[in-house]
DNA sequence: CAGTCCCGTTTTTGATCATATTCTGAGGAA
DNA sequence: TTCCTCAGAATATGATCAAAAACGGGACTG
């Protein structure tokens, strides 16, 4: 989603070259896709000028980004906090993604490399280990790069672009799920995934995220709460 | 797409309520959407300041949910300017626009009132006569008023905001390729789409939908010029 | 001698901050 | 309960600092 530098993944970076906006985007981003802002929690401008102890203007723009986004929402009274799901949500995030991350699948399956495949089969390595010493914020944020990953080797930025605006609408609530039902009730259909990268069998590849989209999101849905 | 207001619309709003950031961000949405700025164009803050006539903090933030929006592009230095498509960029957006506005009128298909069909035909009428008088800049609004009002009929607040996303993208080529052909070369299937409404018929309605979606990028591309 | 390229200065533009202003929502008084 | 006041947060401004691009002079090459 217009990330440039995507300091996250290479920390070894030139330098402090980025601007503040841009650093504090990325991290209000982070917290929020892997959970550590809840559902409904508010988000004051203050409060993160405090927090991450930078100037009003960076916190404002990223603020605005991420409303843009979708990761957070305006609430009319001048007010912006974390989205909470609701179940008709839940109805259009299935459709979105199962067409949208079906197709990048797709796309990645003709294009990538080797190479690339056993990076991937690394990465869900470790997740099965996050997996099985319950570590939740390293099951997501591993889940969240296998995915990325992934769809990155599609090479169709527009619909990347779209597939990370609709994890960034889910984000909050996995992590709401996931510390409720702990992490290993999701049956792993990555496996499925590089079995069928290494094949280059689209249609299997295609599957299986559809698979795994549908698994998800179900375990969300069965993880809203009702308002109360 | 996050637009809480829509003053463009229904200008006799209750008064200057709305913050200057918004304002912009509406105004520099509506240049961007309709043409305004050509692709390739680029786009200064201070020159949007005194083109304006606002503060530098509104301008700023309205251009980073644009950026975010796909609207603008960062370019790495600095500088921000309108996106120019590529050959590719028009296949993701044929497959994007299908997947997601087809399934949007069909949603709007079982939901709509009789009088809204109206006023999209009212709409379709006036937009008839744009056509007629080669009215670029009336077509263009006309038409992204008319698909703008079938979706918000579907009642899927994220499909929606995908939807709208996507229009931004290639809003700025379609004013060129109209610029370039004259409007009179896009038939209209608009007629389909109220006779499937009429019908509720949603299979109607969404096969309409593909063939409009098809046509109007297929005239993007055709219309696409080499860098040069 | 003309054209081109390189490297310094100049100027434009973006990033950030401190501060003034406006607005919202809560709590107390009638 | 309703209205008024007030604290606190958000909005918006302009100044200041820093960086990148544009410009132009000079040297080098054909």
């Amino acid at each position: 989603m217009n990330v440039p530098n995507s300091a996250s993944i290479s920390p070894a970076e030139g330098g402090a070259k980025l601007p503040a906006h841009e650093v504090v985007y990325q991290r209000l981003r982070a917290q929020i896709l892997f959970g550590e802002l809840a559902p409904g929690q508010a988000v004051t401008i203050q409060g993160l000028v405090e927090a991450l102890d930078s100037g009003m203007t960076p916190v404002r723009e990223a603020i605005r980004r991420l409303i843009s986004d979708g990761a957070l929402v305006f609430q009319g009274n001048r007010r912006v906090s974390v989205p909470q799901l609701r179940a008709d949500d839940i109805d259009e995030l299935v459709y979105a993604r199962k067409t949208i991350e079906c197709e990048l699948a797709r796309r990645a399956a003709t294009r990538i490399e080797t190479a690339e495949i056993d990076v991937l089969e690394d990465l869900d390595l470790a997740l099965d280990k996050a997996i099985a010493i319950g570590d939740v914020a390293g099951y997501l944020a591993l889940n969240y790069q296998f995915h990325t990953r992934l769809n990155a080797q599609s090479e169709a930025p527009i619909l990347v672009d779209l597939a990370d605006r609709l994890w960034l609408r889910f984000g909050p609530s996995l992590r709401v799920v996931c510390g409720r039902f702990g992490t290993q009730s999701f049956p792993d259909r990555h496996k499925d995934i590089l079995e069928g990268l290494r094949k280059k069998d689209a249609d299997l590849v295609a599957l299986a995220v559809e698979r795994d989209v549908l698994q998800g999101m179900e375990q969300v849905r069965a993880g809203l709460t009702p308002v109360f």
